[in-house]
DNA sequence: TTTCATGTATAGACTGT
DNA sequence: AACAGTCTATACATGAA
């Protein structure tokens, strides 16, 4: 009855896989042996993999909110008096979206407003953050508009002072902006210490609880390709095996950006407190969308491979993790499972490793590179060799212990947090995948799209439960 | 496999200095 | 007239269905 029930709503939904099943660790390899992904966990992870995809209405309706927003606003900056070095702005679209690996709804946006400085900068290292973090200046004393957000000495540029002006322009922009059927209102978040964004939320009307969509904007200097990168990043990233030694000179070649964001920590002095975070957005977008270690990868249906869908996965398991274990994993973030996946395709280079067919293998794989970074304490930024996102205070000891506890559990236990709840009892109707949001409630915001196919769904698998049951009576009768 | 919508890169037109 | 910056049309890439 069950499985009827289930069959129902989603017939490709292969059958709950025995646990535990066995992942040992006596590959040199953390966690991961080939042989021993049994054949239902790896249709588990593939059929998951589908089920992260954006729906292509969310899609629709979401870009097409987002898309005036950004060009509204920015015909706003473009427009405004008040601060007319906004006027400069151009759009970058970064993050996890416009890298085509966003996982379950197309709710968050990332969108770079970046600026070029008037004249060339100079930049210092803040000490113990290995290239992360930077005071930046202007070369010499200027009459461009940048000229309010200088500190007492004309040169230095104020991440705060940048950072605030852009929450002041934006609220104001917002006050007037209107979505145009009334029916949500974007609103301006409040203002968080360390971040460099200006978070915008799409509400309801009448429901001010739901957040719909949230779009982080960030304001970033430009530094011209050709004053080039910071001594920490000059190197460029480790990809001459995989991407090749032209294209890593093509990557090192373009600007890189400095965001207002202060390094963590309190008690900071009052330069770092105007520090600012390099940023290499724009790149990783780059390498993450033209991947392949041939030109030919992803062209044609015969090369089509796995990379993507190998750190959907992983942002999915992250999210998971940190969800259920919201206290324990605060440092984790999606940063520490991209840099992880773009180190373990920098050293897994040739194409045909990441063969379609290869994903469950490719993904094992990924998330025992992530759990021996985690063992390790090590996990060096992509471009910045010397920068360890696994370092303390920032990811304290303890954290790192319980994260690769948790990977490991994750490992040999079946990927738990990837599967459905436990086995269903026997009347339940839902299936296992429609009641995911019980089980993470926020991982899941569900669109006004999305709600209907859920009704839907809903009443199609009561409708068939009760034809059964009328079957089943009926051949008992007639018994 | 195909069809479609969204996002991106590019060239050439346009504009103001 | 020359130039840089901006806008626009177009083709192409990508991924969902």
């Amino acid at each position: 009855m069950n499985s009827t029930a289930q069959d129902a709503e989603d017939s490709s939904a292969p059958a709950i896989p025995a646990i535990p099943l066995a992942f040992t660790d006596q590959n040199d390899t953390p966690g991961f042996q080939e042989g021993l992904i049994s054949p239902e966990l790896a249709q588990w992870i593939r059929f998951r993999a589908e089920k992260l995809k954006l729906r292509l209405d969310d899609r629709k309706w979401a870009a097409e909110l987002v898309n005036h927003l950004r060009d509204s606003l920015l015909e706003f900056l473009k427009k405004s008096d008040d601060q007319p070095y906004f006027q400069l702005a151009r759009v970058l679209n970064s993050g996890s979206y416009y890298e085509m690996v966003k996982i379950h709804n197309a709710n968050e946006f990332d969108i770079m407003l970046t600026f070029p400085p008037p004249s060339r900068l100079n930049w210092t290292e803040l000490g113990q953050y290995q290239g992360l973090f930077y005071q930046v200046s202007l070369c010499r004393p200027t009459h461009s508009p940048i000229r309010s957000f200088l500190l007492e000495d004309g040169l230095t540029i104020s991440a705060s002072k940048f950072i605030s002006e852009m929450y002041l322009l934006v609220r104001r922009f917002i006050r007037t902006y209107k979505v145009s059927d009334n029916s949500c209102h974007w609103v301006v978040n409040r203002k968080r210490v360390n971040s460099p964004a200006v978070t915008l939320s799409l509400l309801e009307v009448g429901n001010g609880k739901q957040e719909l969509l949230s779009v982080d904007v960030v304001p970033a200097l430009e530094v011209s390709s050709k004053q080039g990168w910071p001594q920490a990043a000059r190197a460029g990233p480790d990809v001459d095996h995989w991407l090749g030694k032209k294209a890593k000179r093509a990557l090192i070649s373009q600007n890189c950006f400095f965001v207002p964001k202060r390094p963590p920590g309190r008690n900071l002095d009052d330069i770092a407190k105007e520090g600012w975070r390099i940023s290499f957005s724009h790149i990783e977008k780059q390498i993450i969308s033209s991947h392949g270690n041939k030109k030919t990868c992803c062209e044609s249906a015969a090369t089509k491979c796995c990379r993507k869908q190998c750190l959907k996965l992983l942002k999915c398991l992250i999210e998971g993790l940190k969800q259920r274990y919201t206290k324990e994993l605060d440092a984790l973030c999606s940063y520490h499972g991209k840099t992880a996946f773009l180190h373990t395709l920098s050293t897994r280079a040739e194409d045909s490793l990441w063969a379609r067919r290869q994903l469950p293998v490719c993904f094992m794989h990924l998330l025992g590179a992530l759990e021996g970074h985690a063992r390790s304490g090590l996990l060096p930024h992509f471009f910045i060799p010397n920068a360890n996102l696994f370092a303390q205070p920032t990811f304290p000891r303890k954290a790192l212990v319980f994260l690769t506890n948790a990977l490991e559990e994750q490992r040999t236990h079946g990927l738990p947090l990837l599967m459905p709840p436990a086995p269903a009892p026997p009347m339940e109707i839902c299936s296992p995948y429609e009641t995911q949001p019980l089980q993470y409630p926020d991982l899941q915001k569900t669109s006004p799209v999305e709600n209907v196919s859920n009704k839907m769904l809903f009443f199609v698998a009561v409708a068939v439960v009760v034809f059964v049951c009328l079957v089943a009576c009926w051949k008992h009768m007639a018994n």
